[in-house]
DNA sequence: AAAAATCGGTTGCGATTCGCCACCTAGTAA
DNA sequence: TTACTAGGTGGCGAATCGCAACCGATTTTT
């Protein structure tokens, strides 16, 4: 008695625990940024982050056992290895600069280095927001919850 | 050398550390997750995320602590309290949105339980996107990065 | 009025995970 | 041939997680 949703159980699964039993480790944002920073060096990872080097070896196989980063030698420098996002890792950019902006817009620090751009007028990208079907944006108040149990689609 | 982004050194400061300062932490965004369903009270957490009470104890006092939830006691029964979003939770929908659509996107269960529908016409919501300063979405193609020193705004 | 149940915690304690530091191997440069 | 670089691995103490038991203040039940 007394709960909203009388049928939802225990989880109520819904892609949450998937998406963050990778990235809610420790440093997988963290390391998710420096990629699409252009980083690609488990050194250089290592230097811009300050993390330590098993942690960071850790988080990368991780990443790469969960299919957003992709690791290849380099051709001309056998020592050398890359890791690069994947299209599934670079689909986590929203994501990232919804956390992001959200800790902008909170932190007493102004935003600096990076920010992304719109590359036709090089204008700072529209905070990220929630919208309709159609394309409109939407604010929370005109926002609901529904049981969707058809799986169908 | 070697480096795509010269003049950025170590940290990069872009929010992102600052959120997951608190986000980071395990079971926060599960428990934001049950906080948008409506999910107020302790036992109510634990029942449904099957989370170890000293745990989630811990977490709902960091996410007070942070202005993401605030806590007050009941009026009609002292031994309760509720936990409810404050705006600053609020505005970490679109993050968690943006991250529970990834994981459905990339794992085998489909979606289930509570989706976000526009009250309106009670469709589903879009997948989360960027968009231009003036609203336009934009793809990832579309993008770029920019060295923004200016404080100024 | 007394006893039982509920709610929101706290405390111990073992099991993981984190993080610093040293070290190692293959490959490249001097 | 010696030195250095890139990408790791291993040991070990410190911090965090998670289970289970317990607790004090309040209702509820008997």
């Amino acid at each position: 008695m007394g709960h909203l949703h009388e049928d939802m159980r225990e989880i109520a699964q819904c892609g949450l625990p998937s998406a963050l039993e990778v990235m809610g480790e420790r440093w997988s944002f963290m390391i998710l940024r420096a990629s699409f920073n252009g980083i690609r060096h488990f050194e250089d990872f290592q230097g811009q982050l300050g993390i330590a080097r098993n942690i960071l070896s850790n988080r990368l196989h991780r990443l790469v056992e969960n299919g957003i980063l992709k690791r290849e030698p380099v051709p001309d420098d056998r020592r050398r290895v890359e890791y690069r996002l994947t299209e599934k890792g670079i689909d986590l950019l929203p994501t990232l600069v919804a956390l992001r902006q959200w800790g902008e817009k909170y932190s007493a620090r102004t935003q600096s280095s990076l920010t992304i751009v719109d590359a036709r007028d090089r204008k700072p990208i529209a905070p990220i927001r929630l919208h309709a079907a159609d394309g409109r944006p939407l604010r929370y108040e005109e926002l609901d919850w529904e049981e969707s149990e058809k799986v169908g689609k």
